[in-house]
DNA sequence: AACGTATTTTAGTATTTGCTTAAATAATAA
DNA sequence: TTATTATTTAAGCAAATACTAAAATACGTT
């Protein structure tokens, strides 16, 4: 890092002070969330996770196929989302069934109002 | 792609094809709700964005030295988010501060309030 | 004008990410 | 057991991303 010639004159030291406790309290709790929000950052897997939220379950031959991607893609796409527990899965004969988790479902609730209303334009 | 030899046997074709027109009406708003996530999506911009919804402005110079990185590395991160209308900026003097829109302040709170309670553990 | 402070921008590099192709695993049917 | 269907995994490459270092811009003071 550059020598840091910074630090305003009239920075606020006990402001400052208060901030470098919370980041270094709440160090992973950033990096694990930051995690699952890169996850939902990519607009296939977000097209996936609102689809899972609207249609409750669906495998990776039925997403390959209305994204009109590759089944090994879009697997992988599901494996990460799996791995962080933003999906769980059900299998039933050679079928995997994808479904969002209840946690998920909520904390990117806000997001998929948006997307059901389509107000994007409006309103962000 | 891939030939596609998929289409499992006892796929719902109307649930595929409602699918399809759906991804198909909201591909921008995909696209562009994606950007967002994906720019909350990275520990250093998050801790960003939390600091800012905590404190309500900061300028470059202390989330320089909150962070304990580089000015301009900072500053690019901010650039990013404040072109894509995740912050917004008041000019004192040389000084500049940076403040969260109320769109984004309510979009990320539901992640805003886990790093509150700090109960990532228990929830997710 | 010249200098100092605050911030941004540009260029370059190393790492990460997303996708393709091909091979592997798993369940079911013949 | 062999074949078929459904899915995952591994390897490789092209594109995107985050950071560093250095130069440029902008405001304020002397």
């Amino acid at each position: 890092m550059e020598n840091n010639s910074c630090i305003r004159q009239q920075a606020d030291v006990e402001q400052i002070n208060r901030c470098k406790d919370t980041v270094t309290e709440l160090n992973e709790t950033f990096d694990y969330l930051a995690n699952g929000l890169s996850l939902a950052g990519n607009s296939v897997r977000l097209k996936i996770l609102y689809l899972l939220f609207e249609e409750k379950r669906l495998c990776v031959c039925d997403l390959s196929d209305i994204l009109g991607m590759n089944i090994s893609a879009i697997s992988q796409h599901l494996r990460k989302m799996k791995d962080r527990n933003l999906l769980t899965t059900e299998r039933e004969a050679q079928t995997i069934f994808y479904s969002l988790t209840t946690e998920y479902e909520l904390l990117l609730n806000p997001f998929f109002e948006i997307l059901d209303k389509d107000n994007i334009l409006e309103t962000i």
